[in-house]
DNA sequence: TTTATGCTGTGAAAATAATCACAATGTGAA
DNA sequence: TTCACATTGTGATTATTTTCACAGCATAAA
């Protein structure tokens, strides 16, 4: 079974679409609708659910919910998963407000900061402590990704305690490349190589 | 000569490197040196900087400079550009001041909102203006990039109407897949599906 | 000079990802 | 029942991306 980033982050984005579906009531839906909600082929929506062993029917094309349920064990933990976040700027925020409540098994659940202003407050419901107890409270919850929403200029030190405290994921938003060891994963969001991409296409599709 | 999505991210991000590298004093670099920094293969640099048509030396490897130069031709716009950002909560916020300042040849030069208290004010040194004046404005400043950084409910409509003004590119960070005309570039960061990416290879890569 | 060294540039091969195309299936209309 | 139809599941194919591997080259040391 294939298990490459581009296929799972697909799996992801087909259960958004469908939880929406559910949600408006939707029962079934075929394998051309599900690729056009997601702007991929329909050839793709139906390997990619194979890959992940659940079958429809040619008839009523796949059960919204069944479904949903098939990508959840899937993809999922199997219990519950606290999310570190790091830097408590404007973006640190964001991150909390557009994240937690929207996932079912995974929750921001400590933020830090090294800012004495911004630490032991109650943000959306999520703690804050200063970074210096970083590595003893992702330990002590078992908290094996982090967000890393801090300045450039901090982000691979956070990172190093982070790897320390056995992080096994990391989404980096800083524009730095992180160094750590091959065993983890880390996902780069780097906004200025993003817009920068965005402006290239945006001119180059033109000529 | 190839201009694939994930090839052109590479180039970027190889600039942002040597940029840094230019403001230590390197003057040159071997293909695994800047291979190391950026983690992938040294011969997947050696490929990319063969198909943006700069050379190298076996003796030296390449000069710092001179490749900055060669990238900056084969990725940038001639003119300096303006891009619009919509949407000045938290994240409209961290996106301004992540990325102002740190392009040559971009900079985000409008702010929209539909908030009232946010309109008429001078954020990171940008003017923001009400949303209903956004079509107006971005053909005045022919503004052909754009970032969403609206809540979900209303990014599509505001797509819309980027549209409607002539974008070209969309740097889409609601959580919803935006439905915009195939020859409008977008690039979705959704943090949610990300972040649930994050925490799948956090957990899966260790079995 | 000559030689040894350690790179680059790149054709060829391998690996990975996406699409094609069609037999099999199940439904509803006749 | 039977037939027509639209869709699934998937082997085969095609396209794309990455890596291999090495000839050719520039330099420094002998």
């Amino acid at each position: 079974m294939n298990r490459s980033e581009i296929k799972i982050e697909r799996i992801i984005t087909y259960r958004r679409i469908l939880l929406k579906l559910y949600n408006d009531g939707e029962k079934n839906i075929f394998s051309y609708q599900l690729a056009n909600k997601c702007q991929v082929s329909s050839a793709q929506v139906r390997r990619d659910l194979m890959d992940i062993g659940y079958s429809g029917s040619p008839a009523n094309g796949y059960e919204v919910q069944c479904l949903i349920k098939s990508i959840a064990e899937f993809i999922d933990p199997d219990k519950k998963q606290g999310i570190a976040l790091v830097g408590l700027g404007n973006l640190g925020r964001a991150i909390i407000d557009y994240f937690n409540g929207q996932s079912l098994k995974l929750e921001i659940v400590a933020l830090f900061d090294k800012n004495p202003n911004k630490i032991n407050r109650v943000i959306a419901g999520c703690h804050s402590y200063h970074i210096n107890d970083l590595k003893e409270i992702i330990i002590k919850n078992n908290i094996k990704t982090a967000v890393i929403s801090v300045p450039s200029t901090d982000a691979q030190q956070v990172a190093d305690v982070l790897v320390d405290g056995g992080i096994k994921g990391i989404l980096n938003y800083a524009p730095i490349i992180l160094n750590v060891p091959d065993s983890i994963y880390v996902q780069n969001r780097d906004m200025i190589t993003t817009l920068e991409k965005v402006s290239y296409f945006a001119n180059y599709n033109n000529k």
